[in-house]
DNA sequence: TGTACATCAGTGAACGCGCGTTCACTGATGTAC
DNA sequence: TGTACATCAGTGAACGCGCGTTCACTGATGTAC
């Protein structure tokens, strides 16, 4: 990868083209903070809602800064909702880093999808506020998904229809789950309930036999016990 | 209901009450008209992306009769979408109407939900688009779905998770239906092949036995032979 | 280590216009007698 | 049926300010010698 003129250039310069392109610290800040305060306001109010002074403030910056890093303000909000969707995709594959099982890599997507509604409902109503669509390629527990469903399939653990609309089926009830949490805010044990339901009801739906669902749906309960 | 005073009142006047109240014939005409090109210019942006002038341009009115119908942006963005909400709510009224089996009800608002979504897209785009929590309440399919569940529950014709998470549960896979439906526009087959597969995986997962589930998702594809 | 220079990001005042909202007026519709 | 009056909705010009975007300048960081 490192070419002539790269290594001409480290000579000449003491920095790898790699570094002099990647931002200074001081940018890297400024940028932090103005994400930071996008992810606090968009909490309670759309983009369009949000005037950049509003963000520029609350990121203690300057109003100019604000174009030094981002085009325009909708570009500055697919930055904050990329930021959100990073974060749970690295909670996703945290969570099933050493499961094999692609029906329990599965469940695991829903399971990290609830708890991250319950620990950050301000995060994931940024999340579930972002336009993304929640069928589309970057949703955020999709990156995997489709390949575990294809290997459940493969290994004769789903019923044949999962092969059309599994992906969809399940996005679907992880989406509708984190908006119902996110929404009601039920304590400890209500969203535990909900969560072991929905587990049911999904796997089940999926055509993982009754037990194996409610093996996993109770496992859901119990998080320390994996 | 018809009291001294409103009689007097009718004599006087030669108009009920309620006559008087509703709106006349020309004011009817101009908020269609405000509702209509709302409903046209919401398919390809949110409201805060669309100026009044574009709205009252489109529908052929001046700017100040926006006004004289709609207290902000806001409150006309609410009565566009809850127009749309009305008509899919008198669709699945009108095709479960004589349908007494609250399993084969439940599937319908499915069937109406995927129709719509294939029939009317830019409607159900709107629809999608309005901030109405896929969850509440006033979801359009909500209005029976609670009703039609406790009673398929009584008779026992799902499994015990569906009375905390079956409401949820179905909500969630009639939008994400619908999203992906306006989304991807897929051809008539293939359009009916995802609501098969998504009503044969839901109804599985309600507890619904795989036969009749197969069943309800066959007799979905041919909708002539209701 | 020190000095001069180059680059890069931050700053905030200023601009200007898009757009929501108002309002005095007009014309249409409805009512009284 | 005709006339005078009242009410209601429509009209579009005018207002004004909120807010996105620009830009000349400053200070910080990095590089050369």
């Amino acid at each position: 990868m490192v070419n002539i003129l790269e290594i001409d250039y480290l000579v000449k310069y003491g920095r790898s083209m790699a570094n002099a392109n990647s931002p200074s610290p001081r940018s890297q800040r400024t940028r932090a903070s103005l994400i930071a305060a996008g992810l606090d306001l968009l909490v309670d109010r759309p983009i369009d809602a949000i005037p950049i002074d509003d963000v520029v403030v609350r990121a203690g910056v300057a109003k100019g800064s604000f174009f030094n890093h981002f085009a325009d303000k909708q570009d500055f909000a697919a930055a904050v909702a990329a930021e959100v969707r990073e974060e749970v995709e690295g909670r996703v594959a945290r969570a099933n880093a050493g499961v094999a099982d692609p029906v329990a890599r599965i469940a695991g997507g829903m399971v990290v999808a609830a708890a991250f509604a319950e620990a950050e409902p301000r995060l994931a109503t940024v999340l579930l506020r972002s336009q993304t669509p929640a069928t589309s390629q970057s949703h955020p527990l999709n990156r995997g998904l489709r390949a575990d469903i294809e290997a459940a399939l493969e290994l004769g653990l789903l019923r044949p229809e999962a092969r059309g609309a599994g992906v969809l089926y399940w996005l679907g009830l992880c989406h509708v789950l984190m908006v119902n949490l996110v929404d009601t805010r039920p304590s400890r044990e209500e969203a535990a309930q909900i969560l072991s339901d929905m587990l049911a009801l999904g796997l089940s739906g999926l055509g993982v036999p009754l037990h194996r669902a409610q093996d996993l749906a109770r496992i859901s309960r119990s998080p320390a016990s994996k």
